[in-house]
DNA sequence: ACGGCTTGTCAACAACTGTTTACAAAAATT
DNA sequence: AATTTTTGTAAACAGTTGTTGACAAGCCGT
């Protein structure tokens, strides 16, 4: 993170340095407008440890980003609350800075070899795994949607930053957004 | 479009070749990914012509691409029948190489400049103009959430190309879909 | 304290970026 | 027909990109 002077040389130490800056940094600006010598800056890190460590800028981006293409925990707890914990996960208060795989694998879209390795992992750990936690009828369609009406948030939200001015029509929007995932997640 | 030495010499039909490359160019790759160059070359047109008519790349990207974040022929139709519509655009055939305006939108949107610029008139031109179509209760939420649901599609089928490969669970997707589009507009 | 291995630094590379400048060719105007 | 204006070309610019190779510094077992 930072003074790498100081620190005691530890490749692990290092290499987990330049994942985490990598995540931030893909998130933020994609993975083209993400430069190396950005992230080896911001992770306080020679440049050429990118190459060392991660082989070359894919390498980095998959060791940084495709891991975290996952919603385990959301879908570890109870069900019943999905829509409402995604809802609030999105107008409560959201994290601006924080590294988001999904903003990043959007904002890295132009890059087609990139977008064709977070394809696979998008289908798993998100519609195959939700759909799993489904029951009733049609449950891969729902999934489905879900992950599409999600998605469409966090491009709207996050990416486009496209949200209501007024808080209470924030707010009514949050609701609904709750109320309709919970009636996908029901059947 | 093609070998710009046979044509004879008209400002307004290269300027408007340019128009077109960009548009493409900008949808397939985002701002960053599509080059000066390369949009002249697809152009069959010489570099030093976009400064000229356009000023600068972000003049071409404002002249190309916003102009096209619109859905306004969608919304001329009957209202009735707008979810299917929807549906069908992005499930039956969609056309690979055409110029998407939120597809340029969201491959542009590391760049914050270019971002901010769609924003008002994502504003405006979607969730607004949807608005005004519909009747009923918290029409300005559930224009919100048509344009979130829609970009979601939008982000899947034509950013991320994950759609089911089975051909009864995309048609049994797309119905769903479209019910569920239709449901937020009727309210 | 010495050798060998790991970890980090520095400078350079070739390729590409958006933009500008000076100039040539074609068209319009006189 | 001569001249001015418009339209297009070519080359160069200054900057950035990802990556590499040669070298220095730190760490370890002996």
């Amino acid at each position: 993170m930072e003074s790498a002077k100081s620190r005691r040389r530890d490749s692990e130490a290092t290499a987990a340095a330049i994942v985490t800056a990598a995540a931030q940094l893909f998130s933020q600006r994609g993975y083209d407008g993400a430069s190396t010598r950005e992230i080896a800056e911001r992770a306080g890190v020679n440049v050429a440890l990118i190459s060392r460590y991660f082989g070359s800028k894919e390498g980095l981006f998959e060791a940084s980003v495709l891991p975290m293409l996952s919603i385990k925990t959301l879908l570890s707890q109870d069900m019943a609350t999905f829509g409402a914990r995604i809802a609030g996960y999105y107008f409560d208060g959201l994290p601006e800075k924080a590294a988001d795989p999904i903003l990043a694998v959007i904002r890295s879209s132009g890059n087609e070899a990139v977008t064709a390795k977070a394809r696979d992992r998008l289908r798993q750990q998100f519609i195959d795994a939700i759909a799993e936690k489904l029951r009733g009828p049609e449950a891969k369609t729902r999934a489905a949607m879900i992950i599409m009406t999600v998605s469409g948030v966090d491009l709207m939200v996050r990416v486009l930053r496209v949200v209501p001015e007024r808080e209470d029509e924030r707010a009514a929007l949050r609701d609904r957004l709750a109320r309709d995932i919970q009636a996908l997640v029901d059947g």
